[in-house]
DNA sequence: AACTATTTATAAGA
DNA sequence: TTCTTATAAATAGTT
């Protein structure tokens, strides 16, 4: 789209490098955001800058976006829940046998059912833990975001009018999980 | 870019709305394809479809590039451990607690030690789970990807060398969380 | 799906 | 670097 075409791959010299990461890295935030806002549909994009640096576009926002595709099922959820049982249960066998070992002690305390009461207690409390953790890392990340790009460029009449008189757009930060279909 | 210029906010035609979608949505993942060879820096792209079904591109992989921005700090991984460690201690001291009301009885078992054995062990057994769900998802999003985009059109002769003659592309799918800075 | 008239993006050049 | 411009590429309206 310039004044010559060029091959898709590698650009060998850094700086016509640089220069073109910055032209198309803006061109795919203008593309995704024209995407999201003409057919009303959430898009996120990332890019990973030369120097490692990371450049997302959201619509809502990038992690917003991302979550839609990484949100477990229903199934997986079952799943998952079923092994914690398997789990507990497995751990309650355990219990129960050594207490066997000691059944006449035990039965004096009610040993056994404290245990699990606590168990449980304590994966509820971890859980919340991590809930916490997730919710104060995304907090982060809104206040680490930002990035600016310029949206319409309009008749472009004067230099002033064209760099300055333009509306202009934030792009947000974020992601997650996924999964994938085809239309 | 057409035959008209057109207003970048929502297309009220539903028809014409996803024809758009179409065509907007091969050209974002041709365009991050380009940016990602050209550039030679990695890229992904999430969009989802008016109907609600998720697209990708990622170069080298959607959730591969997604996951390089969302990995925890180093302090974040100690802040987290820390707070488990309290959560322990804390369970700890109740149990300890519970303990002195049943000294003498309690004594002749050992009975607290092994209720912390068994919760450091439960909590590894979870963790462990958790980690086996999360990797036996991502082998199940590596499976349902897939959707295919041409890249080249060169000189389009004839239509069926337009059209059948052209090489092809995978673009795949996947994702996880992030972290955002400014160049 | 295909076809163009146009608009948009952008490779070079200034 | 930022701006300009010639040209390639994307795509809106149409078939």
């Amino acid at each position: 789209m310039g004044r010559r075409k060029i091959e898709i791959k590698r650009i060998e010299d850094i700086n016509e490098r640089k220069a073109t990461f910055l032209r198309r890295r803006n061109g795919i935030f203008k593309k995704a955001d024209a995407l999201a806002k003409l057919c009303n549909v959430e898009v996120a994009v990332l890019v990973i800058s030369p120097t490692n640096l990371p450049y997302t576009y959201g619509n809502p926002c990038f992690n917003d976006v991302v979550e839609r595709i990484q949100t477990p099922s229903a199934s997986s959820k079952l799943d998952s829940l079923m092994k914690e049982l398997e789990q507990i249960k497995e751990l309650e066998e355990v219990l129960r046998k050594r207490q066997e070992r000691n059944r006449e002690k035990s039965n004096m305390m009610g040993i056994v059912d404290l245990k699990l009461e606590d168990l449980v207690a304590f994966k509820g409390k971890l859980e919340a833990h991590q809930e916490g953790l997730k919710r104060k890392h995304v907090e982060m990340e809104d206040l680490s975001s930002l990035s600016m790009l310029s949206k319409n460029t309009k008749k472009k009449k004067t230099r002033t009018e064209s760099s300055s008189g333009q509306s202009r757009e934030m792009y947000e930060l974020r992601p997650r999980i996924p999964r994938n279909y085809l239309e």
